[in-house]
DNA sequence: ATACTTGTTATATTCTTAGTATAACAGCAA
DNA sequence: TTGCTGTTATACTAAGAATATAACAAGTAT
């Protein structure tokens, strides 16, 4: 699986290591039981240090993404607490969609957004690879 | 319109204020043409700094949600950029709904969460006051 | 047994951001 | 003039992000 990182970005890189690891998962392009560059190997390749992967790693295992196994490494291990992870969408979508509505998206603009942007995860429409 | 702040969250002030306002004129909680606190005033209020009101007041006033007027104060004023909102609309979804998808969250439970989340907002069933 | 790799922990340093604290300025209203 | 707006400037503290070394424990491979 390929990462790649914005230096210029405001995010970060942790952040960013993050989000395409549980981009990759989604897409199915690192499935459960696959495991992930080890955390000097992918520090490395990217050419950050080996603190901020591992942190990223950390986080992952701790939101129930992945395991860690000193032996294998980073195995992606899906833990669905459903609950939890409703809770956060609903916090992350409550200002996502009130900034939408200020600049009068409308509602079925917004449930179009939700289908093309699970449409371009699952197979890839626009631009990601 | 009220305005409360979190100190004990790890997100930033000025970010929670600017959700707060943003929350505020989506659910019409104030309206366009109506101003907001002074920033000393406001800062006053909450109990922080004036320069940190002054960050979100400028930040929303780039974004586009509101206008600053050195006699009036700062006054609702929305600068309807769909073609930018939607970006970055796309941009905050992606990340939330990979999330999702990896918990087994169904796209017809993301639908309903939309549907939630834009009737919470307007008509407030759950918690918000 | 040795060498190597894994995640893990510890410490220290640099840099950036967040937040505060004063202070002053320009424009406008009562 | 007095008082209120936003605005700008400067300086400081605290916290987080990222890096740099270093070492440790546990497993694998030779």
């Amino acid at each position: 699986m390929v990462i790649r990182v914005d230096f210029n970005s405001d995010e970060a890189l942790y952040i960013q290591l993050c989000n395409q690891i549980i981009l990759g998962i989604a897409s199915s392009n690192i499935q459960e039981g696959e495991t992930l560059p080890s955390v000097r190997e992918l520090a490395d390749n990217i050419g950050i240090n080996m603190h901020t992967v591992n942190k990223a790693y950390s986080i992952l295992k701790q939101e129930g993404f992945l395991k860690l196994d000193r032996r294998k490494g980073a195995v992606i291990s899906l833990d669905l607490d459903k609950v939890n992870a409703k809770l956060e969408l609903y916090d992350v979508l409550s200002v996502a969609l009130a900034r939408a509505m200020c600049k009068n998206i409308t509602r079925e603009e917004m449930h179009r957004a939700v289908d093309e942007v699970c449409d371009d995860i699952l197979y890839g429409n626009t631009l990601q690879e």
